[in-house]
DNA sequence: TTGTTAGTTCGCAAATATATGAACTATGAA
DNA sequence: TTCATAGTTCATATATTTGCGAACTAACAA
């Protein structure tokens, strides 16, 4: 595995951190886990994208999966996915306060 | 400035650890300044697409330009930026380790 | 069975992002 | 001025992601 395959790799991982849902769902569940029902009920949307979303970020292995009679439980696969997204939106704060152009 | 909004702002400097190309920016910049030229012999590929990289990482409050001379200087507006990086290598080499599917 | 609930997958249009050569700009040197 | 060097911007083709309704599947209940 050379240098390029693992820069494709880890950025494949971090794409996961890179939709406003996808942030939004990693605030949502933190250090619960939570059905997939109760996830659409705190972000609304349809269901189908919501759907999407959870299961790009299963398969990236950002969360993982598990199923229980008709619910679907999603949670974190690891503390450090919300410890590095915490350290990027202090990021965004510290842009924000230098009133640095922070869009786009 | 309400949540949703927020959430897109830090996904769009989530988006900058989204590529192959600029992770290789900040695994290569780090703690030094270096100049376009530099980056591009350590990093290859045709120097507009670096341009165009380094420019939305800057535009996004990732990055910070200075101009010397004929020079560009490059580097990271934050160790934090380096540091969630780095933490999300870590998901991913755990992942591996894990044998989960990390590909995609 | 038949129905119901919870969630996933499909299909595909629309939006974004990427790649790259060519043209351009800015700075400094001869 | 004229030239060279360092880097950016433009134009545009291609690829990837997203959004979302419709159809589908799995598990359980009546």
């Amino acid at each position: 595995m050379d240098n390029k395959e693992i820069y494709i790799l880890h950025a494949n991982i971090c794409k996961a951190l890179g939709h406003a849902t996808r942030i939004e769902i990693i605030d949502t569940i933190q250090d619960n886990e939570m059905s997939f029902g109760q996830i659409l009920e705190k972000i609304g949307g349809p269901k189908s994208s919501l759907s999407q979303h959870l299961s790009s970020m299963a398969t990236k292995g950002i969360l993982t999966q598990r199923k229980e009679g008709l619910n679907v439980y999603y949670k974190l696969s690891s503390e450090k996915v919300a410890i590095a997204c915490r350290i990027m939106r202090e990021v965004l704060i510290e842009n924000i306060k230098k009133h640095q152009r922070f869009i786009n």
